[in-house]
DNA sequence: GTAGGGTTAG
């Protein structure tokens, strides 16, 4: 009887079939079957892939015999549910309560929690028992160590675990591709795609999504092409959303819009990952308006959906609209995530909506059980001291848990020299000066706020610092997308073709600004140090 | 019961 189970309950697993997944335990249970064969671990391992880990987690301590298969099951359920830390923390258990020693499977779930969680450490000690252990030449075992080496920074030793596999697959083959690609190793990756007899979707997608990760846009794009004439066949959207945010982060609408007709000609216009990267891509290419398009045309929107055009709303200054969003987003059921709130606070923080950030923050903890992270407390500092909140701002900083990085004391040290508070100028340049200081920008900052106050030695030791140092300040540029070309401007930039023209124009604006009340601030202008502003 | 590729963040 209970055979004729199993395959119902590994079919609700492989499909997520939460509810059809509980009534089969019900009638185990009824059954009194629960105890049966390799009911039990089905059942966790079912209740793991349907995301209820509280359930997987009641039967595995419920359970008066575990095996090895149990605690693969568990901890596989664990990976899945995004707590990888749980299933490092309750692996010693497996020796000191039930007396049991690990087997290839659970080698494989653990080293797979070591490479979410970063743990290096760990993994090394695995790979240890891996190799004392009577599995020592599985080579399931061996791609998940080459995973973990390559995901905690050691690519080296990722590609010479890889090299001792004796009969390589495409899963080994793609790891160890995935590993050089997002570490920045273009050539290698290139190189082992090309050495691998049958390179797939898989492996092109690893290649491309990671250059994109470490930044080899166009070489992306190259490869993407290059596949294509391969004759690889797109039959998932994977790759799509990965060129997709290769064309956000070039900026280029006009790529971004060929990569969507591309999604329309191939038919994946219903895939939530790709819809929600054109919203990202549309607004990250100025085109806030198809960003609304995209995301209303989505039937059933997730947090990241509603996430993305928030954001973008915000970049594009428009908070009323952003915070509205908000408020449709928490009516119709979808709750908020980490990064909501960078996106809402930021948008307060461009318009100087000082008390709703602040209570934004404040139920982000206390209604959401959010954890703060740095990027949260950088826009909070933001908003403050932007507003000119400035003892709020100093409040947060010396009560926040993190340490906050040299550009961020910069530009509240830059607010404090904007609101003439010239105590506390002094007082937050002598503790970045204390930290030590690595960008031309932030010398500038530390300079003018000196000499705003008058204090001539140290504007003298600023200087020396600068000059041991070394310190060239890259010109700042823009950059205007003209359709088929770019066009570069540096600062200070005088052989330009249209010189005159951009000279006229930029006079006309001048007075216009004038006019309508603006006074140029020349207090920051910084002489004598031959840096070209 | 185990291993590979995808979206949002100053």
């Amino acid at each position: 009887m209970h055979h004729q189970l199993l395959q119902p309950l590994r079919l609700c697993a492989s499909r997520r079939l939460t509810s059809p997944g509980k009534t089969l335990h019900a009638n185990i249970l009824k059954l009194g079957l629960d105890r049966y064969g390799a009911l039990p671990n089905t059942l966790i391992s079912m209740y793991g892939k349907c995301g209820l880990i509280k359930d997987a987690v009641q039967l595995f301590d419920e359970m008066p015999q575990r095996d090895p298969v149990s605690w693969a099951s568990i901890l596989t359920a664990y990976n899945q549910s995004n707590l990888p830390n749980h299933a490092l923390s309750l692996f010693p258990f497996m020796f000191t309560r039930d007396s049991l020693q690990p087997d290839h499977f659970v080698f494989a779930s653990l080293l797979n929690s070591c490479a979410a969680l970063n743990a290096l450490r760990i993994g090394q000690q695995l790979h240890a028992q891996f190799m004392l252990s009577p599995f020592s030449s599985d080579e399931v075992v061996k791609s998940s160590l080459v995973d973990m080496y390559a995901k905690c920074g050691s690519v080296d030793t990722a590609r010479s675990v890889f090299d001792t596999i004796s009969s390589k697959n495409p899963i080994s083959w793609t790891t160890l591709i995935s590993g050089y690609a997002r570490s920045g190793r273009k050539s290698e990756a290139v190189d082992l795609l090309r050495d691998m007899k049958e390179s797939d979707l898989f492996s092109w997608t690893a290649l491309v999504s990671g250059l994109i990760q470490s930044g080899h846009l166009i070489s992306a794009f190259h490869l993407f092409i290059e596949m294509r004439k391969e004759g690889i066949k797109i039959i998932d959207p994977f790759i799509l959303s990965t060129i997709i945010v290769a064309s956000a982060n070039l900026s280029s609408l006009e790529l971004g819009k060929q990569v969507h007709s591309l999604v329309l000609k191939l038919g994946f216009q219903s895939s939530l990952y790709i819809s929600n990267s054109l919203i990202d891509m549309y607004a990250k290419c100025s085109d806030i308006i198809a960003a609304k398009t995209t995301f209303h045309g989505i039937l059933t929107k997730d947090v990241v959906s509603w996430t993305s055009i928030i954001v973008g709303l915000a970049q594009h200054g428009r908070a009323q609209e952003a915070l509205s969003l908000y408020d449709d987003m928490v009516s119709t059921g979808i709750k908020p995530n980490e990064v909501t709130f960078i996106g809402l606070i930021y948008a307060c923080s461009h318009v100087g909506l000082v008390s709703k950030g602040r209570d934004l923050f404040k139920s982000m903890v206390e209604c959401y059980k959010l954890n703060p992270n740095l990027h949260h407390y950088t826009c909070l500092l933001d908003l403050y001291s932007r507003s000119g909140y400035l003892d709020e701002a100093e409040n947060l900083l010396n009560s926040m848990p993190f340490e906050i990085d040299e550009a961020v004391w910069a530009s509240f040290l830059s607010c404090c020299k904007r609101f003439g508070n010239t105590q506390m100028g002094i007082r937050v340049a002598d503790r970045v000066m204390e930290l030590g200081v690595k960008d031309p920008s932030t010398f500038i900052v530390l300079s003018n706020v000196y000499a705003g106050a008058f204090m001539w030695e140290k504007v003298a030791k600023v200087r020396k610092m600068m000059v041991s140092m070394d310190v060239k300040k890259e010109p700042g540029y823009s950059c205007v997308d003209l359709g088929r070309e770019n066009e570069v401007f540096y600062a200070g930039e005088m052989c330009h073709v249209m010189k005159d023209e951009i000279l006229v124009l930029l006079k006309d604006l001048d007075e216009e600004m004038r006019r309508r009340g603006y006074v140029p601030d020349v207090s920051f202008v910084l002489h004598g140090l031959g840096f070209k502003e």
